[in-house]
DNA sequence: AAGTGGTCTAGACCACATG
DNA sequence: ATGTGGTCTAGACCACTTG
C-alpha cells in the first residue's frame, strides 16, 4: 500500500499504476488466478477516478495479464500456450528499409489463368492474369521467393506499384492508397524444391515457411494471391507471453 | 450524416459508433489513409461525450482499422501484411474438449539431462530431470506429438499435473494454479522424422508445424522446455485483415 | 441486497502537429 | 494560433454475479 501515484510526473496515472499492478503480479502479491482489487477500491486507495483505473486495468489486459469479469471482479490471468499470437515484425524489418533488400525480377507475364488461380481469384479458366515471380535479396544475399497472381482488370490500372522493382513495400506496407479492403493469411511449413531450394541457395528439402495470402478489393473481389517462401532464419514466427520486463 | 445513435437499444452506444465508422470505410466514404472527422466533431454530431466517442475508436483501432495520430487526426489504416497476427486457436479446440481428446504417454523417466536441456534449463551438465514423451490423439487418430524435459526440482511438488494422464490442459490452459510466470514460444517448420511419421501416422519428410516453448517460474528460473509437432491441418496458423463482415 | 464491472456524461487541461 | 488527440475527474445509472 506504499505505492502512490505521483501527480507532477511526465508518466500519465493510468501507466503509473498499471506498473504497479504489474508489478504486484510479479512479486506474487496476487497470484495467477486470484482476484485483484476492486475498481473502486483501487479508486479511492490512488486518489484515481474510475475511468482512469480502468484505463490501467485495460492496459495490462491487452497484454494479456488481466482479466475482467463483470459483476465478479478482475483476475491474473494464468498463462495460456494457446493464447499466445505471432506476428511478422520479422519481415517488416527487410521491407522498411530500401538500403539493404534489392528485389529482382525473375519473370512477369501476361498469360493465361491456371485452374488453381482461376478459382481462387474467380475467373472463368484461362482468363488473362498477370504473372509475377521475384527473388528477394538482403545484402545481397537471397532470402525469399515470390510469386504472385494478379487479375487483369481493365478497370483498375494494372497497379505499377505491384510490378514496380520497388521494395514490395506496397503489398506488405500498405496496398498503394488503398486498393484493398482485406485480406487472407495463411502460414504453412513447407519443402524447399530443387527451384525454389536454388534460388534461395539453400539444399533441396529443407524446411521452410510458405506465407500464402488473398487480397480483395473494395467490391469483394480477389484481385490477387500468391505466396512467398522463407526459411526459417528470416521469417521468425517468435512470441513471448507472460511477464516480461517491459512490453 | 443520417446514422443516428438509438439511445433505448440493447446495443452499446460506442458499439454502434463503431459500426458506422466501419460501414463508411467499407463503403469507401473514409478511404485507406484518409482522415476520419475528429473526436469533437463526431462527439455533437452524435451527441455523445467524447470518452464514448474515443471508446468507438479504440475498437476499430483493435481491429487495426483505425489509427491515431497525436496533434494530427484519426486515420483509416491500409493494409499491411507485416501487421497481420496469428494465434494458435485451432489448438485450443483440441485442448479444451476432453471428450474427444486423450494422450498416450510414450516415456516418462527420471533422467540426466543432456547438453541442451542443460543449457535451456540453467543446470548443470548431467543434473536430474524428467523427461515425458507423449502422442495427442483425436477421435482416437492421433494428431500431435509432444517431448518435454522438466526441471526436477525439490522445491517443488513435481507437479502431478504436468506428468497426469490428463489433457495436457495444464500446459496449455493455464500452468495449473501458477507456476509459470513468463514463456516463449517459437514456431518452426519440420519435417516429419522417422520416428515422428510413424507416431503420427504419416509419410516420412513431410512437412509440419514445431511449436518449441520455454517456460519460467516465479524467480525467473526455467523449469521446463519441450516441443509440440503437429501436422499443418492440426495446427493452423491462419488470419484476416481488413474488413471483414463481423469481427 | 451488496458488490463488481460496463457504460456514459460534461466538463477540464495538456501535448503535439500544422499552418 | 488553432485543431487534434491524450489524459483526467466526479459524478451517474445499468447489468451481472454472488451470498
Amino acid at each position: 500500500m506504499r505505492d502512490r501515484i505521483s501527480k507532477d510526473r511526465y508518466e500519465p496515472a493510468y501507466a503509473q499504476l498499471a506498473a504497479i499492478l504489474r508489478r504486484r503480479i510479479a512479486e506474487g502479491v496476487y497470484p495467477p488466478g486470484e482476484k485483484i482489487p476492486s475498481e473502486s477500491a483501487m479508486s479511492k486507495e490512488y486518489g484515481l477516478s474510475l475511468m482512469t483505473v480502468r484505463q490501467a486495468i485495460g492496459v495490462l489486459m491487452e497484454q494479456g495479464l488481466l482479466e475482467r469479469i463483470q459483476g465478479s471482479g478482475t483476475f491474473v490471468k494464468p498463462l495460456k500456450l494457446t493464447e499466445s499470437r505471432f506476428d511478422l515484425d520479422s519481415l517488416r524489418e527487410i521491407f522498411h528499409d530500401p538500403e539493404r533488400t534489392q528485389v529482382k525480377v525473375l519473370q512477369i507475364n501476361l498469360t493465361r489463368a491456371d485452374p488453381k488461380t482461376a478459382e481462387i481469384l474467380q475467373l472463368p479458366p484461362h482468363a488473362r492474369v498477370i504473372l509475377i515471380r521475384r527473388l528477394l535479396l538482403r545484402d545481397g544475399q537471397p532470402v525469399m521467393f515470390h510469386e504472385g497472381h494478379i487479375r487483369c482488370d481493365p478497370r483498375r490500372p494494372v497497379v505499377e506499384a505491384e510490378l514496380s522493382l520497388g521494395p514490395l513495400s506496397d503489398l506488405f506496407n500498405g496496398q498503394g492508397t488503398g486498393t484493398a479492403k482485406k485480406g487472407e493469411l495463411i502460414v504453412l511449413p513447407a519443402l524447399l524444391g530443387e527451384e525454389d531450394a536454388a534460388l534461395l541457395n539453400r539444399p533441396v528439402g529443407s524446411p521452410a515457411f510458405r506465407l500464402e495470402y488473398t487480397v480483395y478489393d473494395f467490391d469483394d473481389v480477389p484481385f490477387g494471391w500468391g505466396w512467398f517462401t522463407a526459411p526459417p532464419e528470416v521469417m521468425r514466427l517468435k512470441t513471448k507471453l507472460g511477464l516480461w520486463e517491459e512490453r
